[in-house]
This record gives structure tokens, sequence and C-alpha cells, in this order.
DNA sequence: TTCATTAGTTCTGTTTTTATGAACTATTAA
DNA sequence: TTAATAGTTCATAAAAACAGAACTAATGAA
């Protein structure tokens, strides 16, 4: 139903809307803790761009894609920015979530002195 | 994984930090465009107050929910206040999009003159 | 042209998540 | 006790996401 959904493209999107140069499905394999296959992103690019959310432009060998930003802003106004904000926010935390599970995982051998 | 990663469960959560007083379980009941079993309504807010994200207090034969803002906003600031405004966003063109669902269903007889 | 390479897509079966009816527990009140 | 209301748990069905394999598209040699 509809394209934010799901985490995984929330975090496509909002990488997207926040980047300040087009994105390549490649540049999202190692986006998670374990790396997304391409065709598993395949398909989350393609219900993000079939919800109007994103465009792609292929440029030689690659797909180059823009966030729609101006259109969904003008219907949705502060949606992208509150997105934006809230993934990031999240991110940030996950990130000391996982430094805290490395640290933990390495103190069950070395218990840190 | 985490508890935002459902969209209806992101409804429910963004309803009660948003409301100014406890919500049960059965407010929900026709949050959406269909109505939503209790079942299925109780496993959802199982899951948020297993992240920590409401807690549930009875009184009598209810169920109060409330968010869990402060604890929370203390650790991502500002996420509560960016979910829930993008959550707000999104409800009121969902909204649009229903009436413009019901305007074109009638339509189809009635062909607006 | 043909072959190789890179980037991405489509197909298809598997796994994971969500949804839901039915049976159950808890609280209150008659 | 019985009834009524609110919510939970369980088992399973349905839907969505994942991922390998085979495929298409563009480019650049040889």
């Amino acid at each position: 139903m509809h394209a934010l959904s799901d985490p995984v493209r929330v975090a496509i999107f909002a990488e997207i809307a926040g980047a300040s140069c087009p994105q390549t499905c490649s540049n999202f394999v190692n986006i998670a803790e374990k790396s997304i296959p391409k065709s598993t992103l395949s398909q989350h690019f393609k219900a993000l761009r079939e919800a109007g959310l994103i465009r792609g432009e292929r440029h030689g060998v690659e797909m180059r894609n823009v966030s729609r930003c101006p259109e969904i802003d003008k219907r949705f106004p502060g949606l992208i920015a509150a997105i934006v904000k809230a993934h990031k926010i999240q991110q940030a935390e996950e990130g000391r979530a996982s430094n805290r599970r490395k640290r933990e995982a390495g103190g069950r051998k070395s218990r840190r002195k």
C-alpha cells in the first residue's frame, strides 16, 4: 500500500531526500548492519518510484535516483523534513546501540579492565 | 525488530504521544478505513509496550495507555515531535485521498453534474 | 562484432511479519 | 453467580520482505 510502510524504504528515502547529489542503488548495499542484496534493493527502489517519491535517471550504466521533494513538499508541507529528521535521530541511536553491542560482545572475552 | 517498523504501530504511537489523555485499546478500533479487530490491536500495543514506547495502566476494566515521552525524548531529542508531525501530515492527506475516493466511487453512478 | 564488465531488473521460492477468529483472563456490577 | 466489558493469548492464514539465479541494458575493450 504505502511506500513508506517499510523501515528499509524509509531509510533509503530519507537518505536520498537528505543527500545533495543523486544516489545509485549500489550506494545502499551496505546501509544496514549486513549488506542487502541488489535484488532486494531494486524492489525497494521500484516501490519508491511507483509511489512517486523518487525518480530514477539512467546515466550510462548506472541509475541515479533523486527525490521528488519539490512536488512532495507542495502537497505535504514539512513531511520530508519530518521524516528525514526522525530518521536521522533514530540512525544516530542505532549507531550508539551498535557500538554498545560491539563493546559488550568484546567484553565477553576481555571484560574491560 | 523495532516497534515503529509498522505503519499501524506508528499511527497508534503518534496518536498516543500526541493525545492529552491516556488512550485505551478500543479507541483505535476505527482508526483505519476499516475497523481493526481488538486481537490485532492488542498485539500492536504489546509490541509498543515491550519496546518501552508506551506504558499501560489498568483502571477498572480498561487499560489506559500513555506514551513514555519524557524518557524517550531524553534519549532521542525531537524524535517524538518529528514522528507525530510526519504522521499528522500524512493523516491529513489520507483524509483528502479518502474523500477523493468516496467522491469518485459515487461518481461512477452519478458522474457529478 | 564479440566478449567482458558493471549496474540494475525480474522471476520465483523461502522466510518473516502481520492480521484475525476463537477461546481465554481480569475487573466490575447486578 | 451470572453477565458484561476490556483486553490477552493462541493458532493459523494472509501479506510483505528477502535473496539467489537468470536476465536486460549500457559501455568499453579486443
